[in-house]
Order: C-alpha cells, then sequence, then structure tokens
DNA sequence: TTGAAAGCGCTAACAT
DNA sequence: ATGTTAGCGCTTTCAA
C-alpha cells in the first residue's frame, strides 16, 4: 500500500504553505510560475493526488451528476447516457448511474443521493415520479433537468421531441399511402408522451378528414410484450384496419411477432411505423419504418446546460429544448422501400 | 433553500451527543431503544440528511464503484452494467459509469478516480489496457476486478467465459451440419478473447480432422463495419468457403450485410454463427445462431465478490469465475430451426 | 504573491 | 450506553 500523501507533505517538502498547494492544483492565477514549476516537481515527484473527499467537503460539491433511465439495456436510453457522459466527462464531472427497470421507488430513492449531497445534480430520462416532486425538489434548490418530458419550473432545463408533430408525420405518411383505417398502440396511458403521441394521431386524422374509430386505439407497456398483446387485441375486435403505429419500436417489435405467428405480411397486409429508430429497427424484416430522435444529443445538450446552471446560477431563460424528428421510411410500410437502406 | 441542518442540530435537540446520532444513523448496537427513538423523532422531525463528503472523508470510504465498459449502447456491455448495478445497489453502493468508446487513454484517465479515493474500487469490462497496469494498480493497493479477461494476481477477481470451448462447439456445431471449409472472422488481433477463440477454433478442426487454411481467418474490429469489411476481403481470395464464425453478433451483422448486397443466401449459400447473444440476433432474418453469455450473471457476481473483497480484506482463494455459455442453433446455420425460436 | 488558521460535517477512540 | 474530543485533508478567508 502507497503511503497516503497529503498536501501538507508536498508543501513541506516545497517550502511553501499548503494553500500554496491548493492554488497551484486548481489553476490559480496568484501564483509566480517559478513557485508552480516547484510545487508541480514536488506533486510529480511524490506522486501527489488530492483527496476527493476532503475536497468535496470542503467545497462543498461533489463535480458528480446522477442519471436515472428506465433500462439501460435499452438503446434508446443507452445512447441518451453517453451523450450526457461524454459531455460530463469533458467538464471534469462524473456520472452516477440508476437502473429503475421501471420501479418508481428505486426512482424516489435515488433523489437521496441529492439531499445527502452526494451528487451536485440529477438527470431525469423519462421519469415515472409525479411532477409535484419533482418541483419540490427543485423547490429545495437542488439541481435537476428532465429528458422526454416538460416541466413548468424555471429552475429545470427540459429537453423534448414533439411527439405531436412527428406522430402527425407518421399517420401523414401512412394516410399518403392510401391507408384509412390506421390502428394506434400507444405506450402506457399515464405516460406524458402518449397524450401527446395520441393527440398527433388525432389530429391528422382530423386534417385528412379521416374518421375516428376509438376501438382502434390501444394501450399498453412501451415493450415487446405490450405491443404484442395490443395488437392480439385489435385483431380480436373484428375491425378492419390496413395500418398500425407503434409508439415506439418495442411496440412494433411485438407486432411483428403476432403478424408472423398468424401469416399476416408486412406492409403487404398491414403496414407498419415505430418511433426511436432503436437498432434493431433497421435490421428487421421487413426493416421498420420509425421516427429517429437524436439521443445522444439530447442527453448531451441537456447536461450542459444543467452543468451551466449549476456553475453560474443563471436561471436559464431558455430552459426547454425541443428537438427536430426525422420520419425514416423503410420496407415496413413502403413497399417500394423494401431491400434498400 | 433548505437551512443545512447537521448532525450537531440534531443532537442538540435530542439532547444527547453527536456522536449517539451517528451511533443511530449508522446502526450501531449501543444504543437503547429509547434514545434511538428519540434521535430518530427528531430527525425525521427535521427532516435530517448526512452529509456524503464529511462521511467520506472521516471513514475512508465512498460506498461508490467505477464500472468502465469500452460501449455503453451495446447491449452485451449494458447486461453487465445491469448486473453490476443492481447488486451494488442492494449493497448500498453507487456505480460510476465510463464509457471510453474503445480509447485507451479515457480507460487510463478514469483510474484517477482510485488514485483520488473517489470510488472504493473499480471494475473494467474488457479492458485495454495492458495487464501490467493493471496489475499495478492491484500492487498499490486498489481493488480492482475485470470482466472478460483473466489476470493472474491474487487481488483481482476475474469473471470469463471459456472462450476455447464455445468456439469448438460452435465449430463442431458446422462441421455437424456438413460444413469442412469454415472460415472465422475473429475481433481486434491483441483482444485476449481473440487468441482464445482462434484456438477453439484451430484445436475444433484437429479434433474433426479438417485441414486448416489460414487463408479462410481474417482480423477486424468487434463490430458491424469490421465484420462487413473482413467477410469481403474472404470472398475476395476466391477460395471457397461454405461456414463462417464470427467472434460476435456485430461482426455477424456486417457479413449478413455483405451477404444481402452480393444476394448470398444465408443459410443456403453460407452458413454464419455468432457470439453474445445479443437483442438483435434473435430478429434479425434468418436468426442468428450464437452464443449466450450470462451477462447479467457475470456482473452480478463480479461486483458481489468486489464488495466482499473491500469489506472482509479477504484474498479471495476463490478468485476466478469461469461461466459456462450456451450455443443457441438458429437458422443462420440450421434450416430446420427457421421459423420457429 | 504567499502564509496562517479556521472549519467544512462527520466518526471513532477514549473516557465516563 | 453515552459524551468528549480530535481529526479526516482540503480550501478559503484574512493578514502580511
Amino acid at each position: 500500500m502507497d503511503i497516503k500523501i497529503k498536501i501538507v507533505d508536498v508543501a513541506t517538502r516545497a517550502g511553501v504553505a499548503p494553500a500554496t498547494v491548493s492554488r497551484v492544483l486548481n489553476d490559480s492565477s496568484k501564483v509566480t510560475p517559478k513557485t508552480r514549476a516547484k510545487v508541480m516537481k514536488i506533486i510529480n515527484e511524490l506522486g501527489y493526488q488530492p483527496n476527493a473527499a476532503a475536497k468535496n467537503l470542503r467545497s462543498q460539491k461533489t463535480m458528480t451528476i446522477g442519471v436515472i433511465v428506465p433500462d439501460i439495456s435499452n438503446s434508446y436510453f443507452s445512447e441518451i447516457i453517453k451523450g450526457i457522459e461524454n459531455i460530463a466527462y469533458s467538464k471534469k464531472y462524473k456520472v452516477v448511474i440508476c437502473d429503475t427497470e421501471n420501479n418508481e421507488e428505486k426512482e424516489l430513492e435515488f433523489l437521496n443521493l441529492l439531499t445527502t449531497r452526494t451528487i451536485d445534480g440529477v438527470i431525469m430520462v423519462a421519469p415515472m415520479l409525479a411532477n409535484e416532486f419533482i418541483l419540490n425538489i427543485a423547490n429545495h434548490g437542488y439541481t435537476i433537468g428532465i429528458v422526454g418530458k416538460q416541466i413548468d419550473h424555471d429552475r429545470i432545463p427540459c429537453i423534448i421531441t414533439d411527439n405531436v408533430k412527428f406522430s402527425m408525420q407518421v399517420v401523414s405518411h401512412l394516410v399518403g399511402l392510401g391507408h384509412r383505417e390506421i390502428a394506434f398502440i400507444n405506450g402506457s396511458a399515464h405516460a406524458v408522451d402518449s397524450y401527446d403521441r395520441l393527440e398527433g394521431y388525432l389530429k391528422a386524422l382530423r386534417e385528412h378528414q379521416i374518421p375516428f374509430h376509438p376501438e382502434l386505439i390501444e394501450n399498453g407497456n412501451f415493450n415487446e410484450t405490450g405491443g404484442y398483446e395490443a395488437i392480439k387485441r385489435l385483431f380480436a375486435k373484428k375491425i378492419p384496419f390496413t395500418a398500425v403505429y407503434s409508439a415506439n419500436d418495442e411496440i412494433a417489435l411485438g407486432v411483428y411477432r403476432a403478424c408472423s405467428e398468424l401469416g399476416i405480411q408486412i406492409p403487404k397486409q398491414l403496414a407498419v411505423v415505430g418511433v426511436d429508430n432503436n437498432r434493431i429497427s433497421k435490421y428487421i424484416t421487413p426493416p421498420l419504418s420509425t421516427v429517429n430522435q437524436p439521443k445522444y444529443t439530447m442527453g448531451a445538450l441537456l447536461v450542459e446546460k444543467l452543468i451551466d446552471m449549476m456553475n453560474e446560477n443563471e436561471y436559464a431563460e431558455n430552459r426547454v429544448f425541443k428537438v427536430d424528428s426525422e420520419l425514416l421510411i423503410r420496407g415496413s410500410s413502403d413497399y417500394n422501400k423494401n431491400g434498400q437502406e
């Protein structure tokens, strides 16, 4: 084991005060180049490394950001994390991860890291917690940012995509292909995204003067099983439809499975469109039409804002970021696209 | 902002010494139930939360573990992380993530968290760093564990799969289907896994008395592009082969792309087997035969061992874990498997 | 520009 | 079982 070298050891050896060593370490300008060189030399000789806990205690910050996601092995979330992690590291911040596995209790418990000052701030991706909780945290002076949901509080930066807009695009795309009976498999009913995607779906129908059939709408979990079960329920109703808009790619995967079992051909008998552009979507057969969201950028942008807020105490007027998504048309909705992309 | 409440505030209000509050908080048995109740009441009333930095400084530990992975958005790694994170949290540890994106410098830099005592220990998943570095770190008394590589040091727990064994299984499977010219697309030449997988490939050939053609072996990156480029090089050689063993699923994906472009049918004209059982492998067409590794368990097991070591200072005699993998036979190698799974 | 001294908030050793 | 005291290693006034 190494003998622990502390700042005072460096100071003594260099013939200066601990404070001076600290100034050298923290790039304080008030050190002569000569002193700095002398101190640096000793630091290197001794292999001195400042103790993080002492530094944190004294400076009242940890240079650490917490990130809460529902499922780290879903590429949608891991890409967001990648963006956060990369930017954070470039700004000397560390990232602590919490994978809630959709467990609201774990989500809540993790926020204790804020109150114990283990982390300086937190980013919640697609939080389950009710808005009041989140507002309350911010009102207590903690730094918090949200990905995938808009919260109205002047100290909570948010980054969202325009769910209404891209849902309209999806439906319009299907209508453009001649579909009139378009089913919609939405995610869990209490997710904000679900409201907005439904709104987009309805708006587009109205715009195209297509009658709306409530029976063509199903809710489920945002995963493969949710999609599988929902499409089965839709089929069971015996109401005809020729296309299905799935609120994410995982749901679409479930639709694929059901269709494969029932011998229904995509897109010939059923056109399918998803959302998220999961890695998997372009590899399945037929490739899945989907909405691409700039995941990496969303994480990167938000963490940047969050760090700015923590350091400048700026109450960002520009607080809500709405990023653009892009509809990727592939073989699951458009015949002509088969074999390419 | 909350007024900061510290342990002394709680103590005063409860009419006890700070040490007693600390004992209550840390479950020390030397507190009467009555005192404990009194203190707990005040803690709840005041909403007291202990300051982590102070605790860390005093107790010389941070209850934090670092995890280094090459790519967090690869499901192989994120599943391992999931295992680590889950077990860690159940033991009150936090997890700091480092996504190196195959950048060796970032990997090295992250280890500073060990020397600055920001983290109590680190888990390196598929490290790029040379063994000497890793040994050196352990020799300096830091806690380190490795996933996917065996390091010979009595304080470094490792978890590995038997690359030789499952590679032999893969090749034997292909031979069993009648293949004699089996190409091998290996990962990057300096990964340990690559040596072992090559060894398994060769051993199996010898066992089946199949002549070995060095031209049928290619190296590349462990990703889709690496696979795509390697299979192209193989085709360019004009040496016939009817099957290809890809050192991971990503590589196999590249093989699929090349085959699709060249109109080569899988498995009719070329049988393909991968490794990792990435999520994607069962959704592509045809579903990819692959080797499943217990990723979650690997992470979970190792972190458990690591935490035990940190807390009991036990120099684990049982230090190297070899977990079993399983060959999943699907349509990319076996006709009969098409349409099922 | 540099040094001296105080103190961040907690736990552990020792005393009672 | 509880209290007293010292100190973990750093940064930051304040003074020189």
